[in-house]
RNA sequence: GGUCGCGUGGCCGAGUGGCUAGGCAGAGCUCUGCAAAAGCUUGUACGGCGGUUCGAAUCCGUCCGCGACCUCCA
């Protein structure tokens, strides 16, 4: 096997993946607070892991792949008690009880995963399951001395463990020191020691409506506290891959190391990995409203499949904007605009046609290899070793565009298809299978079938494709013209060709 | 204010000391009954200013602009 280097975000660095176990892959991936609707940043984020899920099995791994639903401890603000949780406060607007409002997001979340093809996760844990898991945490991180309690909440002693265990801030670059100057913090009546602990136990209020028997009396796990607790017990306390979005690297997954090193002793990941941000106007894509203009500049993804958004002209499907995203680095941010989805959506159409064509492509012939030969080979072998150079995805869709041109080439009579082997042919098949497919993810939106109108599509404009035939052998451009013309009006475009026409449906 | 990152041709977006990224758009040509599709050709791009180097968009310095995190967000 080939070395795949991953991007480190703890050593800001890429290194060779080295799983610690071969046999089993632990991947962590920060899933959702569901409380709302996921929004396309939220998307992007989770399609970047997906592919990094889908690229490992590629090569071979086998996977245990988690990704948790957060339904309790996440609060509103920067108050660490006495502020509402997210999914009371949805809970309370909507009239539902918190478990409704978790389903209801779960459920959506789900469905927007399958829209957009990402596999789901080996496992999907939720907090509200896992709170014995997370009262044995802060017990073991009581007992180790990094925790405290005040009036029944229990504090992470960041202080003591930052002095101790010299791992805080590594990942975020963070100072205590720089920490303690800052007095933002304090802005807030606090029982904590320093500004810098933060909750993993926060006592219920009267009102509160999630909360759970504990040592300390009746409340809450803190944020941060459930993934945790729930990777430890999925993949133990050292595994290997750790992905979510770059906003979540300070606080939430910095807090994540000291209590997991807080609990067991040890850093519990190998490779961190963050996915940079979509943005919106050129700003990171939030649900928050902007406070200037009062508004957010999140984008749903409902509004771009329907196509009722401001910033666009049209709608645009799952896989267009899956394609659109293919097309960035996942550790760059990128820029969503209607002119950057209508490029993504030609390029999408004009790669899943080149894979028709190439499907189609037949020689019987084998002659010698050929330097033809040698190029497709070794730019198949570039797009693997690009998606090993910590996943460059764009690199590698741009090596399929090399090969869309010969395809095309081969089929239009430009290039001689004899020129290559049949083993070449066979290999550029399969592994333009694999790219979309397997590792992309990428499904065919431009295939009709699947259903009994397909077919019956497909039927109807073989007739009329046919008719049209016959009409321009006995020059009857009328009649032709007629045909194709109305057929552009339906969206449907005829590719008129050396064997023959071709149809596609026009988004 | 602190920390980090970015600024690439009309747009999106890779790359990173010397070799064509790619997609979209534009121009010319080929094919075609005409078109479309497809193919071919075509872009003196790397924020400004210095420096290192035989050579820098790529390294260093500096200035300007933008963003992320520091408070919930993938």
């Amino acid at each position: 096997m080939k070395p795949l280097y991953i991007y480190n975000s703890l050593s800001r660095k890429k290194e060779e993946f080295i799983p610690i176990n071969p046999e089993l892959i632990g991947l962590y991936v920060c899933g959702p607070t569901v409380y709302s609707d996921v929004h396309l940043g939220n998307c992007r984020s989770f399609t970047s892991f997906d592919i990094v899920y889908r690229y490992l099995m590629y090569k071979g791994y086998q996977v245990r792949y988690v990704r948790n639903i957060t339904d309790a401890g996440h609060l509103v603000g920067d108050a660490d008690i006495g502020a509402e949780d997210k999914m009371a406060k949805t809970a309370k607007a909507l009239k539902l009880e918190p478990m409704e409002v978790a389903h209801k997001y779960t459920v959506g979340f789900h469905d927007m995963m399958k829209k957009f093809n990402n596999l789901t996760p080996t496992i999907e844990p939720r907090a509200t399951g896992h709170i014995t898991e997370q009262i044995k945490m802060i017990q073991d991180i009581l007992d180790n001395g990094y925790g405290y309690e005040v009036d029944g909440s229990i504090y992470f002693n960041t202080v003591k463990f930052a002095e101790e265990k010299d791992v805080y801030g590594q990942l975020s670059g963070r100072k205590l020191d720089d920490m303690l100057a800052e007095s933002r913090a304090l802005k807030n009546q606090s029982e904590k020691k320093h500004p810098a602990d933060f909750a993993i136990w926060i006592k219920a209020e009267e009102n509160t409506l999630q909360k759970w028997d504990s040592p300390w009396g009746e409340g809450l796990p803190g944020w941060h506290l459930e993934c945790s607790a729930m990777s430890t017990k999925y993949l133990g306390s050292e595994f290997d891959i750790h992905g979510g979005g770059e906003d979540l690297k300070f606080p939430h997954h910095e807090n994540e190391i000291a209590q997991n090193c807080g609990a067991c002793g040890t850093m519990p990941v190998k490779y961190w990995m963050h996915g940079d941000m979509l943005l919106g106007n050129g700003k990171k894509m939030s649900k928050t409203p902007d406070p200037e203009t009062g508004k957010s500049n999140s984008v749903m993804p409902e509004e771009l499949f329907l196509g009722n958004n401001d910033m666009l002209s049209k709608a645009f499907s799952p896989m267009v904007v899956r394609f659109f995203m293919l097309q960035a680095h996942y550790r760059s941010t990128l820029d969503l605009s209607d002119e950057a989805l209508l490029a993504a959506e030609k390029g999408y159409t004009r790669l899943m046609e080149a894979l028709h064509v190439l499907q189609d492509l037949k020689h019987e012939t084998t002659p010698k290899i050929t330097d033809e030969d040698q190029e497709i080979n070794s730019t198949l072998d570039q797009a693997f070793e690009d998606m090993d150079n910590d996943f460059n995805t764009p690199m590698a869709l741009s090596r399929l565009f090399t090969l869309v041109n010969k395809i095309n080439s081969f089929k239009g009579g430009h290039m001689d298809l004899s020129s290559i082997s049949k083993e070449t042919l066979a290999r550029m098949k399969t592994t333009f299978e694999t790219f979309i497919f397997d590792i992309f993810g990428l499904l065919d939106e431009t295939q009709s079938s699947g259903n009994g109108d397909g077919a019956a599509l497909d039927g109807l404009m073989e007739l009329i494709i046919d008719i049209r035939k016959e009409a321009r052998v006995k020059k009857d451009w009328g009649t032709s013209d007629q045909i194709r013309d109305k057929l552009k009006e339906l969206k449907i475009q005829v590719k008129d060709g050396k064997e023959g026409s071709t149809w596609v449906i026009e988004k």
